[in-house]
DNA sequence: GGAATTTTGTAGTGATCGACACAAAAAAAG
DNA sequence: CTTTTTTTGTGTCGATCACTACAAAATTCC
């Protein structure tokens, strides 16, 4: 009962393409930079299918940031999740961010997070509260792969999953910086061997 | 001879406390929502004044950028580059991260560079290229110091100067993204231990 | 087929954007 | 004191900003 008929004109447009398509222009272009007109432009709509499905632009924006945070900026994470050898997924980790921060299918490089969002959050309401919460939730998630690995015996005991966690999400956001300036995947990808070992690294005595 | 008479009605601001004042206006709003009602009101000046020092917007953006480059983001590089111990200097460079980025005078978080240069970097002509330089010559000096420590004996011959050096910067970035989002100097101060202790540890076998 | 409902595209709204024209003001030069 | 030079503050330019009023179009309901 998904495509329940409903009274009225039909829309034109997808709800999640329309998000997507925005989601590119205001990581292109800034929350400020991302204008209506582009904005509509690259979404194929036109202002009035905007403001009747998503309020206002900053009804827009928090909407990208929700989308971009439960899709795009989890392929790394998924990828950390379900690639079984810890050596391998940590790996295929920063892979992943190397991939599409470098090669997204809008065009946009770096994170949208990192180099969009970020800015916002020192003036747009509501956006730094998001902002924390990715980063939260990614700590978490990180940490518990890790604590599982500990738990099986693949890593050590004493392995510090929480502060590797933060360790390697950190080391995330210096990749995809990089990335925004304009370094390409061959640059990146050249850090990754040392990341991994460092991520993964015994403890120290 | 600095403070020469000239001809004609003196000026009544200063240049670089001018400079200073933008980059905080830019810092926090971005540079498009940087207006300029907003940076002459902070800057102290009217526009006629902003445009016949700077050119235009733009060219105080890049202004904005080279002195923040060459004055505040160095602050950790100094503190790295002149505490003898490394071990305390590393703890000095991420102090200082910390601190400035959770306290700057301006009010702004995070890095100007990260939270605002590096959005610009998708759309406003010649910040991708500021941004690639200030990365690389970060590298450098960072890379400098450990090759340092190397000859002298402080780290091991065969510590990865270069890379841990892209390490200890990309790490950076993690932590000014987290000020940025609303974390605090306490929440980010734990970390910096065990930071430091990965960014020395010696090269795994 | 006609009424009801919803979305569409057109064509704007006032407000604010970056940038500037112009004349008064304030200094040195002669 | 007059001239020359430079900066100042006021006022405003056309363009673009986010946003919306309105009527035609397209569907379901009865």
């Amino acid at each position: 009962m998904i495509d329940t008929k409903k009274v009225g004109r039909p829309k034109t447009f997808d709800r999640d393409e329309a998000l997507t398509k925005a989601i590119g222009v205001f990581w292109k272009q800034g929350y400020e930079g991302a204008s209506m007109k582009l904005l509509t432009d690259e979404m194929g709509i036109n202002s009035p299918s905007l403001y009747a499905e998503f309020g206002d632009k900053h009804g827009l924006y928090l909407e990208a940031i929700n989308s971009y945070a439960t899709n795009d900026a989890c392929t790394p994470l998924v990828a950390l999740e379900t690639v079984p050898d810890i050596q391998k997924a940590v790996r295929a980790f920063f892979e992943a961010v190397v991939d599409y921060s470098t090669h997204h299918d809008s065009g946009a490089k770096g994170c949208f997070l990192v180099s969009c969002v970020a800015t916002s959050a020192g003036h747009v309401n509501g956006t730094a509260e998001l902002l924390q919460d990715a980063i939260t939730s990614t700590d978490k998630r990180i940490t518990a792969r890790f604590e599982h690995e500990v738990m099986v015996g693949n890593l050590p005991q004493d392995f510090p999953s929480a502060d590797r966690a933060k360790l390697m999400f950190d080391l995330r956001q210096g990749m995809v910086f990089r990335a925004r300036a304009g370094f390409t995947d061959d640059d990146l990808a050249g850090d990754i061997d040392k990341y991994v070992s460092s991520v993964l690294a015994n403890p120290e005595s």
